[in-house]
DNA sequence: CACGTTCTTGACGTTGACGTCAACGTAAAG
DNA sequence: CTTTACGTTGACGTCAACGTCAAGAACGTG
């Protein structure tokens, strides 16, 4: 019923093998939980900081693929070290209104923000890949010299 | 007598218009902690946690070049999101004993994790920058539709 | 229909990363 | 020689991000 296969730390947002056609497939909290390699617990706090919304059948939660979604959002901003509030106000943007034209303006200037803010961590993250790659060299020039 | 200047922010591990030329040169805790925009609460921590360890002048702190460069290297972790007792053992590699062919070669193992781990952000980064662009792509047609 | 499985809502505990006092030492400046 | 500016060590507080019970409700299955 469900998709398996989903090992953490991917780039991909969503699970793989989830059947496309069926926008109105939904899941119960064990299985957006094992898919996405967290625990329910987890799940719920996100819900309590408003990262995710499931329907609610009766007092069960029921999640859609918009719920998905969001929840690999979250697990990826996680990965780039971003915190729970501030991810909630990009993933918000996302879904935000863009009706009237002040709106869509608002967007794009927290679009730009949000750029600026990750090419900052992308010039962090070569410099530190360079410097790992320098460092390896030295090493390696120091085992070819113990030979 | 220190240097100024320093936005926080910056790629650099260092604050620049340092004298290069003065490996001597020492700094007080205020003085850090002034220059890489942290407290001194925050730089005592770390010395806590083993990050630095400055000398000791009686019981006054003083700090060297080499303080200042790990420093420099905790702050980029932290930009990356990294917890700081993995950034200890990272930084701890490059200050690593290799005088042994094994220890080299832990070293080199160690390396690829490390690699390994900053690809996946890069990876992650790349995602996320890609659809922030996609995103800002739907949001101008939105705009040029609404003149 | 009893039973085990899965779901629910609290509520308290924990860990990381510091902030925030309090209380005290020390060294230069007026 | 007192004041002022920094420095020091605790020790406790706080906030985020969950973990970890506890104690029911609801649901399919033999």
């Amino acid at each position: 019923m469900t998709s398996q296969r989903t090992s953490p730390g991917t780039t991909d947002v969503l699970p793989d093998e989830v059947d496309p056609a069926s926008d109105a497939m939904t899941w119960t909290i064990a299985e957006v939980a094992d898919e996405f390699g967290v625990t329910h617990r987890t799940v719920r706090h996100y819900e309590d900081l408003g990262l995710i919304s499931p329907e609610r059948r009766g007092t069960t939660r029921v999640y859609h693929r918009r719920d998905r979604t969001r929840l690999g959002l979250v697990l990826r901003g996680k990965r780039l070290g971003f915190p729970l509030e501030e991810i909630r106000t990009i993933i918000d943007l996302y879904d935000a209104p863009r009706g009237r034209r002040s709106q869509l303006e608002y967007v794009l200037a927290q679009i730009d923000e949000r750029r600026a803010d990750l090419e900052q961590r992308r010039r962090d993250l070569e410099a530190a890949l360079a410097e790992l790659d320098g460092f390896e060299r030295r090493c390696r020039e120091d085992l070819g010299r113990m030979r």
